[in-house]
DNA sequence: TCCATCATGTAAACAGTTACATGATTGC
DNA sequence: GCAATCATGTAACTGTTTACATGATGGA
């Protein structure tokens, strides 16, 4: 049994969805992506799909006639398998529980700064995730065409934006109000 | 002019912060973080502080006196810009929207479980996640005496548990209802 | 015809983790 | 004296990105 990580679950999850299809294909499912997790840069998504093939996920066949040559990829039988592993529960608790948060790694050294420079490093924090909010919303009225999933995924993101954008106001009227 | 990643300015940051410290001291504060964002493995953080000292950011002693041989690291006068220049804002946006949710990837394909699956994962994730939220805020119960920061910190993570949640209820809630 | 973009790929770098090795110190 | 854990470090690996190279296709 391999360990795959999501990214090669997902183009895993790609393949099987969007039926025989091409590295290409599955890259810019990645490229366009409005919530993207990873870039689909060719240096990635090329060199997984023939370790997914080699893995025995999936399966491909020549598809160039005459023109470069090129490949189309299926899921194989144990690839479907190895899907539904996936996506069966319960969650690592890493996958619940994901970290990072740039915003918050910052404020932790924010004593760096002179007393109004913190300020303003606040305000224009809040500023820029304000607009980034307003954009995802944007985005949201503009687009009424969309798959259900794919509606579902960008709220997912807005509401998670908007929390932030909600504790880093609460940051800003706690450390604000601090005596210098 | 080197480009840092967060991390290497976090541990810039823990210097600027805890005094001359050795790499342990930089270690432990990551080993025991209630945030975690990075592991804080002894093979992160020894050629960092290594790294950091030959671009001119820290600064270190011998601390050793006839025990075993060690170092104390300080942030140098360039060192400290630099951690300021992070600090000061704008922020790149790739700052502003941090990116990967796993429940979010695999929601994707959810359609490779047959129905009663698909609801036993939304029902499944939804319980971790609540569970979570919970651990979360035992947490904020528990350690009164933590410093504002901190404090801070741990709320955010929580606020951001809980939009996930509401957000995977509204899931739940939409594709429960889906006809098969 | 020439330029943009589609498409396939490779090479090198990078950031970070895991696993290991080993010396020193502390508490039983 | 012995085990746990504190502390310092190295080596190998992993997953992903960036940058590059290059061929094919379609429209101006």
């Amino acid at each position: 049994m391999i360990r795959l990580t999501d990214l090669e679950h997902a183009v895993l999850g790609v393949v099987w969805r969007d039926g025989p299809c091409t590295p290409y294909a599955v890259r810019k499912e990645f490229l366009d992506s409005p919530t993207p997790s990873w870039s689909g840069s060719a240096g990635t998504i090329y060199p997984l799909v023939r370790r997914l093939e080699r893995a025995g996920l999936l399966a491909s066949e020549e598809a160039g006639r005459d023109r470069r040559p090129s490949r189309l990829y299926r899921v194989t039988a144990s690839g479907r398998r190895v899907l539904r592993d996936w996506l069966r529960p319960p969650l690592p608790v890493t996958e619940i529980a994901p970290g990072a948060d740039p915003i918050r790694t910052r404020l932790f050294f924010l004593d760096a700064l002179p007393p109004d420079e913190r300020e303003a490093f606040l305000d224009m924090v809040v500023r820029q995730l304000e607009e980034h909010v307003a954009d995802l919303r944007g985005d949201e009225q503009g687009e009424g065409r969309l798959d259900p999933i794919d509606r579902l995924a960008r709220r997912g993101v807005r509401h998670v934006a908007e929390a932030r954008l909600r504790w880093l106001r609460e940051v800003r009227a706690t450390l604000g109000r601090r005596s210098p």
